[in-house]
RNA sequence: GGCGAAGUGGCCGAGUGGCUAGGCAGAGGUCUGCAAAACCUCGUACAGCGGUUCGAGUCCGCUCUUCGCCUCCA
């Protein structure tokens, strides 16, 4: 499976979450169900024109001047920060994450076959690919009708193309241009769309399974990719397609070149990370997602009930109730598997934890083996395949180490003198226990099997 | 202009012909000394207008609105 990795000239956004989380629950489920999955994700190093026309500046390039570092800097740099962002996500990380410029002999090697083949040539140092030589271009966005294209579209006419359609394989460098490589056409710079295909086809082979990419990508840059592709080897490059669509906020995309994005350090420091995970995964990949604080607040507080009720269960103790799990289990995998449905995952697994907040309810409880089997359900589900489930040790302790174990030891002083007052139906001392505690941040709740204590989050 | 997607109850968001999506917020109730939590009940949602059908949010047509792609973008 390969997926398109971001062009690394800036911090990571909501819509990259999105985009990278969604294909990560593909790549779970995947491997749940038993596949071996290969996962290159690229990450575009080269800066590509912010214009098709031959125009326009190197992205990385103008970054880089603006933050006056080497562009290698910018590269890698951001590099860092995406894989730091998607770690706190809880994205795995791919098998492979090859980089554009790591691949340049690769990407050269492709373009002379093209040439050899007839569906490239040489103009001024530039290569491009002749689009009229591969009559299926267009097929997957729908697109097949080049001269109306060029007559509606707005691409500029330029000499070096034979085709307004025409896309380019190889740029010559201009003066000033830094990220370049010697090439049989001099000195340049390989276009956006090849490395890709390039990348895709050392690592995944001539024909991939899954190709995966963000829905703005579909054209041109799929398009382009096939045709390469496909020209290159004659062998169908892709098997399956998957484009997950954007997120916007108040209904317009967020995009980098709109300037209506945020970033995602600028949101893990008002949401947890796991939250907007969630929130994410509460609407289908192929949805879009719109972006609001409010929305968040709400997912916060359904995800914080989630893990209330496994605390819960993991607090219990053991009856003789029972709860059919299997069904959960069978109700899950049916999501899933239907174009990895997360949001009625989700749903299956809210209502597992209504059914299961009942039978503890319940006098007689779950039996120890019921209680197993729920959290095996829930550790594998919204754990390992959605990531949505904090750990154990989290959801219990929340804090280890001495500070933690003082202050466990002064809240059952406190919660013991609460007790005694209590029993003497000393309210007025009860409830200022509970409420001065309250102020500091630790919530109380009365049970039938005792008071629990919980730090609120802030 | 071309291609495509979408309009669901206060909000977010599933659902493609008949059966409860789910979450958040809200109302009532059970429990509790009171809270909190949990559980139970509730809201007669499918942009509009026609049509097909025994039956449509779900299919067809038209209208309105929004958005994406056609230039870099997950």
């Amino acid at each position: 499976m390969y997926v398109c990795g971001p062009t690394v000239y800036g911090h990571a956004h909501l819509g990259h979450a999105k985009s990278y989380v969604s294909f990560d629950v593909v790549v779970r489920w995947l491997r749940h169900l038993g596949y071996k999955v290969r996962y290159v994700q690229n990450i575009t190093d080269v800066g590509h024109l912010t214009d098709d026309a031959d125009e326009g500046e190197d992205k990385i390039q103008k970054q880089a001047s603006k933050e006056m570092v080497d562009p290698m800097e910018i590269a890698q740099a951001y590099t860092r920060s995406y894989f730091e962002d998607m770690d706190r996500l809880g994205v795995l990380r791919p098998n492979i994450a090859p980089t554009a410029t790591g691949h340049i002999p690769e990407q050269i090697a492709i373009i002379e076959k093209l040439i050899e083949k007839g569906h490239a040539y040489e103009s001024n140092g530039n290569v491009y690919f002749e689009v009229e030589s591969f009559p299926e271009y267009g097929r997957l966005s729908g697109r097949t009708d080049q001269a109306a294209l060029q007559s509606g579209g707005r691409v500029e006419q330029r000499s070096d193309k034979r085709s307004p359609s025409d896309f380019a394989l190889w740029k010559r460098a201009e003066a000033g241009h830094i990220m370049k490589w010697a090439s049989p056409w001099g000195v340049g710079y390989p276009g956006w769309h090849v490395e890709c295909s390039a990348m895709a086809m050392k690592y995944l082979g001539e024909t991939i399974d899954i190709h995966g990419g963000g829905m703005e990508n579909k054209f041109p840059h799929h398009e382009c990719e096939i045709a390469q592709s496909e020209a290159a080897t004659g062998k169908p490059f892709v098997r399956f397609w998957m484009h997950n669509n954007m997120v916007t906020v108040d209904g317009t995309k967020m995009g980098k070149s709109l300037g209506n994005f945020i970033t995602l350090k600028e949101l893990f420091t008002s949401f947890e990370p796991m939250v907007i995970r969630f929130f994410i995964l509460q609407s289908h990949y192929r949805s879009p997602l719109d972006f609001s604080k409010a929305a968040i607040s709400a997912s916060q507080a359904g995800l914080e009930k989630l893990h209330e009720t496994v605390r819960r269960l993991l607090d219990a103790k053991p009856g003789s109730g029972t709860l059919d799990v299997a069904a959960f289990v069978h109700k899950t995998e049916e999501a899933l598997n239907d174009d990895f449905n997360t949001p009625v995952a989700i749903s299956v697994i809210f209502e597992f934890s209504k059914a299961m907040n009942g039978a503890l309810d319940r006098p007689e409880g779950l039996s120890a083996e019921a209680a197993g089997e729920a959290m095996a359900y829930v550790e594998e589900f919204a754990g390992r395949v959605l990531g949505i489930l904090k750990s154990r040790e989290e959801l219990t302790a929340g804090e280890s180490g001495e500070s933690a174990e003082t202050l466990a030891d002064v809240m059952g002083v406190l919660l013991e003198l609460r007790k005694e007052a209590r029993a003497r139906k000393d309210f007025a001392t009860s409830d200022a226990i509970r409420d001065l505690l309250l102020a500091r941040g630790i919530e109380l709740k009365d049970t039938k099997e005792g008071t629990t204590w919980s730090k609120k989050k802030g």
